[in-house]
DNA sequence: CTGTTATGTTGTAACGATTACAATCTAGGG
DNA sequence: CCCTAGATTGTAATCGTTACAACATAACAG
């Protein structure tokens, strides 16, 4: 059986072609995409696809535990399938988010506060290494 | 000199009434306010106040440090003023969210990869210690 | 295989936060 | 006191997202 069919019937989620692609693509394609640009690129073998589709399917993914949403660019939503605790670099010059295996060691101490932790987020902002190399070039 | 009218001159701005009021605002309600709620309060005081100048403001005491913005809560950008580092903490049942007095001990491996880091955010999300406890009370 | 039904999908319209823009005003230096 | 760059204002536009109602389909029972 197809990977991502199973996913999905291990979640209790019906199986659509739609819920198959979008799952597939943000699996293949772990860049952080929009759902503008998901909806964008599956449009193209499925021109009756609707936006709409893509921000339901989303928002059912993210509340079982399959997709993750990012805040990090402000004004929209990113999201990635890579579930494992990790960070997010923004590079303000750029614009790619880059991925940062790092884990929180800090939670302990907000769960030692009494809080219930679901979710963490570690996001850094700045000029990624191969934009300072670039900008360094460009000064001689 | 009014401390406020310091913290502009020293950064190069121009003195106005209305950056006054928002650096004001901002130091007195460390609540992380949305730009409409600022602006809905200093209306009270100034009704001439626009919108777009709140937007404004808020931009360019960004740009020059004095004000930090979180994406924490989605959907709208709230301001802080408290320019220590720290990290933030959304209750997702009161809405809430709390200073976390904690720095990031990850910063310097990801500088470590060639990076430059212009700021850094922290976010938790889950339920706050005080739902938790309400929550449990009304389960008995 | 077929009918039924709950659930998913679609398209359009609405919404809220933010930004663009042009006209007007003002802080601050001469 | 005047001039000018820069700030403020109000309106309109934009962008990402959500609401809604009509239609379509997955999954299950018979």
């Amino acid at each position: 059986m197809d990977k991502y069919v199973q996913i999905l019937k291990e979640h209790g989620l019906k199986v659509t072609p739609q819920r198959l692609e979008i799952l597939r693509y943000l699996d293949m394609h772990k860049v952080h995409p929009t759902a503008d640009i998901i909806y964008s690129e599956l449009k193209k073998s499925n021109p009756s696809l609707s936006k709409t589709t893509v921000y339901n399917t989303l928002q059912h993914l993210g509340e079982h535990g399959l997709v993750y949403s990012l805040t990090i660019s402000g004004s929209e939503l990113r999201f990635d399938s890579n579930i494992n605790q990790h960070h997010h670099f923004l590079c303000k010059t750029c614009g790619s988010i880059i991925d940062i295996d790092i884990e929180c060691p800090n939670a302990k101490k907000v769960e030692a506060g009494g809080h219930r932790i679901d979710e963490v987020h570690g996001y850094f902002k700045g000029v990624c290494a191969s934009c300072l190399k670039k900008l360094k070039n460009g000064d001689d």
